[in-house]
RNA sequence: GCCGGAAUAGCUCAGCAGGUAGAGCAGCUGACUUGUAAUCAGAAGGUCGAGGGUUCGAUUCCUUUUUCCGGCACCA
């Protein structure tokens, strides 16, 4: 007798051993038909798994999120088996689920083209069709690496090869095509109904640049044709927020062939910069830092005391100067470390608290270029922090609400991520534990969720990151919290304490939006370049209907100005609906339109960007709406 | 940096299979004097990313290179 307890608590007894698909016919028949998985005392398997003992068993269908997950995982062995009868010299690797989808990489000859892409999809679609049975199958260790070096499939050996001894060998078999897999998998290629082969790409062998290059194919699988479509529907719309077109077509930056990398702003994207900065500087430094500037390129001396000169030197722009090699400044601290040291500092000044927007140049990789998001100079809003050992949990927790209250400003979701010692990295493991608890400490203390990343710090100290997602999901770091001792080491810095003693401060690392350059892309996307009024690059146009209202529609406009919003004035001989048209496109907060009522009434008329109308009200009134 | 794709007017894009390029919008000129997302007409605008090659002839084919796009790897 056996004991299968469901999640609702009841309790099914069967007489002998049972599969997790008989409980479902026992259940019911439409059950089991949707029935795609299940899961065992807590572990997710097949369907046809066998049941020898009492248990508690819950029934996976497409509605489970593991269901999808599930779904996406066969799709990527259904176009691995679509892959090796078009092209069975292709050799199998991994493939993985991902968000919204899947991957496989292969390893073959040539990459594949856009139209082995419809051959492949249209073969998995006939796959389906026939629905063919997907079975587990057991080996040990021997077999599986004899199995898979038999029919050449040398990735599958090297990665059995790497399974610790004693783990069960699983392969999942389907029609010709068997793959290594841990599974589950679903029953059968049928149930994999609404899939899209979306592009191809190259992948390095185990994600290691000095591997092999293998060709990946990316996919997306979804529970039914809606929700791809759906799904499909979602990328075009992001598509229009990417930040590149819109900048373009804002006028906001632009790219040039002479500075692959180095952004230029055009005037509204300062107007837009501007109004960010002047934010910052009022919602970040306030009255708690005070602000710097340090130069752009310092000598190689100062670099190789700081340690980039070893640490970071590959990412360094050089120059040669008088004999002399100087490096244009990759990062701030230095420089700041220098203001320092420019005077004795008492236990009394600290925290000390310097706050710079600096112009860094980092030499990226030519492929990670991407639009403002990914550039070879940008600006950080940097901040650095010299504070007593006993200073630094308190000088975190405040940065840490420091940022969440300006990310809060603009609606953003954020992750905080801890990122501890790298391989290439400065100071003893003694230093790096203190420092990397005491950012723990501080979040625990006010109860700040955040994930552990970890091998990924500075190379001078642990670190957190804040991420935030961007309009199609991606997460960029922005914010950035680095604990530092290594720097006050390296340049012997100290302040004199209480007991007449020179101290060593510990230097904290401080961002808020990271690069205001990434920043503004992600508020370009975040916005879709429908700016909040104090953003926006031009607040106001002021639109005539006809030449009669010019020189009223001209003192409006001096008006506007003298109030300091950022208007223009638009007298063209348009029709109102063209100019309309024209200033909606570009994304302008309010258009103030005149013609003889306003000017009889010494009004303006306010269309906002989203289209409604607000009707005829004083200039006064106006300003008033956004203050 | 690696793999693949792309580069044509200011912008968005056509250009079949080699025969020195075309549209819409913007810009310019003129007419219209306009009431909430495109008024009409006209003229103009291009070394077809750059270098080299094949050819009687190259935007088109080959090659080198630059930049961009999608991934990988790296990262704010």
């Amino acid at each position: 007798m056996l004991k299968i307890t469901l999640p609702d608590g009841s309790v099914r007894e069967f007489d002998s051993a049972v599969t997790v698909l008989d409980i479902a016919k026992n259940i019911s028949s439409g059950l089991a038909k949707a029935t795609l998985a299940g899961v065992v005392n807590d572990k997710l398997v097949d369907a046809s798994t066998l049941i020898t003992a009492d248990a508690t068993v819950r029934l996976i269908t497409d509605k489970d999120p593991e269901g999808l997950e599930v779904i996406r995982h066969s799709t990527a062995h259904l176009l691995a088996q679509a892959v090796k009868q078009l092209f069975p010299a292709a050799q199998v690797t991994i493939g993985p689920v991902i968000e919204n989808g899947f991957y496989y990489d292969f390893s073959f000859e040539r990459p594949f083209t856009p139209e082995d892409l419809i051959a492949i999809e249209k073969k998995m679609a006939n796959l389906v069709d026939q629905n063919i049975k997907v079975e587990r199958v057991e080996m040990s260790r021997e077999e599986a690496i004899e199995f898979f070096d038999s029919l050449g499939e040398k990735y599958k050996v090297e990665i059995i090869s790497s399974i610790p001894a004693g783990e069960i060998i699983s392969l999942y078999k389907q029609g010709d095509f068997i793959d290594l897999c841990r599974g589950p998998h679903v029953p059968s290629t049928s149930k994999l109904k609404a899939f899209k082969l979306m592009k191809v790409a190259g992948a390095y062998w185990r994600g290691n640049s000095d591997n092999e290059m293998l060709q990946r194919i990316y996919g997306t699988a979804w529970r039914n044709k809606d929700e791809l479509k759906e799904y499909l529907h979602l990328l075009e719309e992001a598509e229009k927020r990417d930040h590149r077109k819109i900048g373009k077509q804002m006028e906001l930056f632009m790219m040039s062939d002479y500075g692959p990398g180095f952004p230029f702003f055009l005037p509204k994207g300062m107007q837009l910069r501007n109004a960010l900065e002047d934010f910052w500087r009022k919602k970040v430094l306030r009255n708690d830092y005070s602000e710097i500037r340090t130069p752009i390129m310092l000598h190689k001396e100062l670099w190789e005391i700081s340690g980039h000169w070893f640490n970071y030197r590959e990412n360094m722009y050089t120059s040669e100067i008088d004999e002399m090699e100087f490096a244009i400044k990759p990062m701030n601290c230095p420089g700041a470390v220098l203001v320092y040291k420019n005077g004795l500092h008492s236990y009394k000044d600290l925290p000390l608290r310097m706050g710079e927007l600096g112009l860094v140049h980092r030499h990226e990789f030519s492929g990670a270029l991407h639009g403002l998001f990914r550039v070879r100079n940008f600006t950080q809003d940097d901040a650095h922090i010299f504070c007593t050992p006993e200073q630094i949990e308190s000088e975190v927790i405040q940065v840490i609400n420091s940022i969440d209250e300006f990310y809060k400003t603009f609606g953003f979701s954020y992750e905080i991520f801890l990122s501890t010692k790298p391989e290439k990295a400065v100071g003893s493991d003694e230093i790096w534990q203190i420092a990397e608890g005491a950012l723990a400490n501080a979040m625990q203390k006010i109860g700040v969720p955040y994930t552990l990343n970890e091998g990924d710090g500075a190379f001078y100290g642990p670190k957190l990151d804040f991420k935030i997602k961007d309009a199609i999901g991606r997460m960029w770091q922005c914010g950035t919290l680095q604990l530092d001792f290594n720097l006050p080491e390296r340049f012997d810095i100290h302040y004199i304490g209480e007991d007449g003693n020179k101290h060593r401060p510990v230097m904290l690392h401080r961002a808020t939006c990271g690069s205001l350059e990434r920043f503004i892309g992600i508020l370009i996307e975040h916005y879709e370049g429908k700016f909040p009024f104090w953003l926006a690059p031009v607040q106001a146009v002021v639109v005539n209907i006809s030449e009669k209202q010019a020189e009223y529609a001209n003192s409006v406009y001096e008006q506007l100005k003298l109030a300091g919003v950022r208007a223009e004035i638009d007298l063209s001989n348009e029709k109102v609906g063209y100019k309309i048209r024209q200033h909606s496109m570009q994304k302008v907060p309010y258009l103030l339109v005149i013609g003889d009522n306003e000017v009889a009434n010494n009004q303006v008329t306010v269309r906002r960007q989203d289209g409604s109308d607000l009707g005829a009200m004083s200039l006064e009134e106006f300003l008033g709406l956004n203050n």
